[in-house]
DNA sequence: CTTCAGGTACGATTCAAGTCGTACCTGAAG
DNA sequence: CTTCAGGTACGACTTGAATCGTACCTGAAG
């Protein structure tokens, strides 16, 4: 029951132009946002997005989100989790998370 | 010869998704990138950026980056200034130069 | 076993974006 | 004036990405 890690690349191997390029999809960039914000760092479903697009494009664009290096999908086989990879992009990428939290909150133009 | 400053967003207007989608581009990205790591924000030419790409390529690009909020483009008729917005940047997504700088540097993975 | 929800694989479609060719404009220098 | 380099406008081409339809897989619950 345990579940599988889906491959991803190494902690030093990220690259920003990946990075850039899946956060420009308003639909990935909403999902990183949300883990952004959570300071907890849980593991999601994958449907607790709630993202107004078929269950094939979700797949598509979690496989991006991975394939970028920012999140962690476990496999359990018929359910899947996701899990952001905060400390391997705070350290290649520092304040990138801090940027997605800000906007999540609203307090972008703010004081 | 007084160059005229071609129209941008105002820096309360900069969207994040248009700024990620400047930045997924390779030659946008390291324009930005140089810019970024000049401290003195200099006003620079259109061409000392050696992109590989032809001069209406370079326009196209510079087009998106003023359309992002990202730079101003200064106007002189038959010869164009590039200028970073890093006080409006910087302001609405601060960290992101700081980012972009790291990458220009090469200073990535160290410490 | 069957059923069912969640997820994936593959292909097709549609659309946006990067690129360049041709033609034209602009200002400076002969 | 003419010439020339830098830049733009428009259109065409091409590639990549987002989306979904169909079919299939996986594990849990009846």
């Amino acid at each position: 029951m345990a579940g599988k890690n889906l491959a991803g690349p190494q902690a030093d191997a990220l690259d920003l132009g990946a990075v850039f390029r899946a956060l420009a999809d308003e639909h990935r960039r909403s999902v990183m946002m949300q883990l952004a914000a959570d300071r907890g760092d849980n593991e999601r479903g994958c449907n607790s997005f709630d993202l107004p697009i078929s269950k094939q494009t979700q797949t598509h664009h979690f496989r991006v989100l991975r394939e970028a290096g920012l999140i962690d999908e476990i496999d359990y086989g018929n359910r899947k989790g996701v899990r952001l990879r905060r400390t391997d992009v705070e350290k290649k990428f520092p304040g990138l998370l801090a940027l997605l939290e800000a906007q999540a909150t609203g307090g972008a133009a703010s004081c």
